[in-house]
RNA sequence: GGCCCGGUGGUCAAGCGGUUAAGACACCGCCCUUUCACGGCGGUUUCACGAGUUCGAAUCUCGUCCGGGUCACCA
């Protein structure tokens, strides 16, 4: 019992932009072929000669690359089945459309745009809009003067008239479709380029590619797809719908997720602050559902436990919360260098080259951070006192006001002035044994040093943290400057 | 409008004829605590509706409603 090689592709058009939805179904094509050991083929769907957009190959490998799905196949890599760029492959479908044309299961039509378009203005809404198959039986030697005469001309497929196509998908199911609500599809266009449709079918034939994993926006046509299929008499690959994903709308409502509600590039996701993996484990979860109980997942864990049968067929909401919550998980399971080196331009953005107690910021952070993009604001106290009102001093759970604020300052004051090292051990020792020796609780002896140090009300991490981070000279210089504050 | 596909809390979702209808995010409360966050504990909120099948339906069937997708010489 030998199973056949499990084949996916990730058929991307260059485009300049990479969609969540695309990553997404490049993600499961991935894990589809991963899970069972197959391969994951990597082609560019160029066949729009109008919309070609400098460097948008570019930004698919990039992506690809940042979020780990490497290709076995591809135009940069090669392999059995190239070229893997259907601009380069241009050639190869003409003949098969010849072949149709031949068998007489397709057929030239010399219709004109002009024509075309006023059968769809003709009639009315809602009626179906479709070709009228003015050329399907038009007589061989009007064909062969007309094609003499270089008339431009697009081939087009002779669907059934009658009787209805039936198809399996893996998600959905079995569906059905009747086939006079198939229109004669545009097989080679008037510039000699296939269509989308049909470049699809010859190329994920030649490259043996056994599950076809796409947008379920694709699921009414795929009828046309398999009778493409079965003209030819070629097996037809296992299709796998996926749900699409959405977007909330402003006014409850939903829609197909697009730049209306967000960021709904990959680029735009990286530059707000999401990590790659963040990003590949959420949208693993929209749509796909592990057997057992759990949330987090490494590309290669998701791998291991990719199913299709796991693939819902109800649409889900893009979630940013949701999203932001994964990027803290990430975020606080990183090293603590690797932290420090992912922030590192946030924090020069701040302080510019200047040199601070790195391990200790990235201490108090590193919990708090859901987002890098959020450091600079987080972390601008420290380069900068804010103005602050004396206010800020009074505080009723930590027992303080402006008068016992002051006493705490200046106890403070002069107990760091003494203090040799200027740690965060060596401060936590001297503040504590200080509270303690003032018979006070640590809030009331701490807060006061707080927004001091601080000049704000919330802050990430406590006064022993900011203190360290501040140094001695601008610690003594904020404590000051708060009991003066005080005393006016 | 025709056709196709969906419908479990605000969101992601488990569930495949018998469950007190999991879990996560968000939200609220409590604890921890020098603020906030992290962490811990607890809570509010759901099977779209109506028939039918069945001893028994979130699960099966039909209808209704709602939502989405699709109807190109775009991909």
């Amino acid at each position: 019992m030998q199973e056949k090689m499990v084949r996916t592709r990730f058929a991307p058009s260059p485009t300049g932009f990479m969609h969540v939805g695309n990553l997404r179904t490049a993600l499961y094509e991935y894990l589809i072929a991963k899970s069972m050991g197959g391969k994951f083929v990597l082609r560019i769907e160029d066949t729009d000669q109008e919309r070609l957009v400098e460097g948008a190959v570019d930004i698919i490998y990039n992506t690809l690359r940042q979020v780990g799905l490497q290709h076995d196949e591809g135009p940069d890599i090669g392999g059995e089945y190239g070229p893997y760029v259907q601009s380069q492959r241009k050639d190869i479908y003409l003949p098969y459309a010849e072949q149709l044309v031949r068998e007489g299961k397709a057929y030239y039509c010399f219709c004109t745009k002009e024509r075309l378009e006023s059968l769809h203005s003709g009639n009315g809404e809602g009626e179906f809009g479709g070709y009228d198959r003015h050329c399907r039986n038009l007589p061989k030697e009007e064909v062969e003067r007309l094609l003499a005469a270089k008339t431009p001309y697009v081939i087009r497929q002779k669907m059934p008239i009658e009787g209805s196509t039936t198809f399996e998908d893996a998600v959905y199911g079995s569906i059905t479709i009747e086939n006079k609500e198939l229109e004669d599809q545009i097989l080679i266009k008037s510039d000699g380029y296939p269509t989308y449709n049909f470049a699809n079918v010859i190329d994920d034939h030649l490259m043996h590619i056994t599950h076809v994993v796409r947008g379920c926006e694709y699921l009414s046509s795929t009828p046309k797809y398999n009778l493409l299929y079965q003209a030819f008499g070629w097996e037809i690959p296992t299709y796998v719908h996926l749900p699409l994903i959405m977007g909330k709308n402003d006014d409850g409502t939903v829609s197909k997720l697009s730049k209306r509600h967000g960021s709904t590039g990959f680029a735009d996701l990286i530059r707000e602050g999401y990590l790659p993996q963040t990003i590949v484990n959420y949208i693993a979860l929209l749509g796909w559902c592990p057997k057992e109980n759990r949330e987090l997942f490494t590309l290669s864990e998701l791998a291991e436990h990719f199913s299709i049968d796991g693939i819902s067929k109800s649409p889900a909401v893009f979630d940013y919360d949701k999203l932001t919550w994964f990027n803290g998980e990430y975020i606080r399971a990183m090293s603590q260098e690797d932290f420090i080196a992912a922030a590192m331009p946030y924090f020069q953005q701040v302080f510019g080259a200047a040199q601070l107690n790195w391990p200790v910021l990235a201490s108090i952070l590193q919990p708090r951070v859901t987002k890098f993009t959020q450091i600079p604001e987080m972390i601008a106290f420290l380069k900068e006192l804010p103005d602050y009102p004396a206010d800020f001093f009074v505080n009723k759970k930590s027992k303080t006001n402006l008068e016992n604020s002051a006493d705490m300052l200046n106890a403070a004051i002069s107990a760091l002035s003494e203090l040799q090292e200027w740690t965060v051990d060596s401060l936590h020792e001297t503040l504590m044994g200080l509270a303690q020796k003032l018979e006070v609780k640590n809030g009331t002896l701490l807060w006061p040093v707080r927004i001091a140090a601080a000049g704000m009300l919330v802050t990430p991490g406590g006064a022993i943290e900011i203190l360290a981070i501040l140094g001695r000279e601008e610690s003594l210089r904020r404590l000051s400057f708060g009991l003066e504050k005080l005393k006016a």
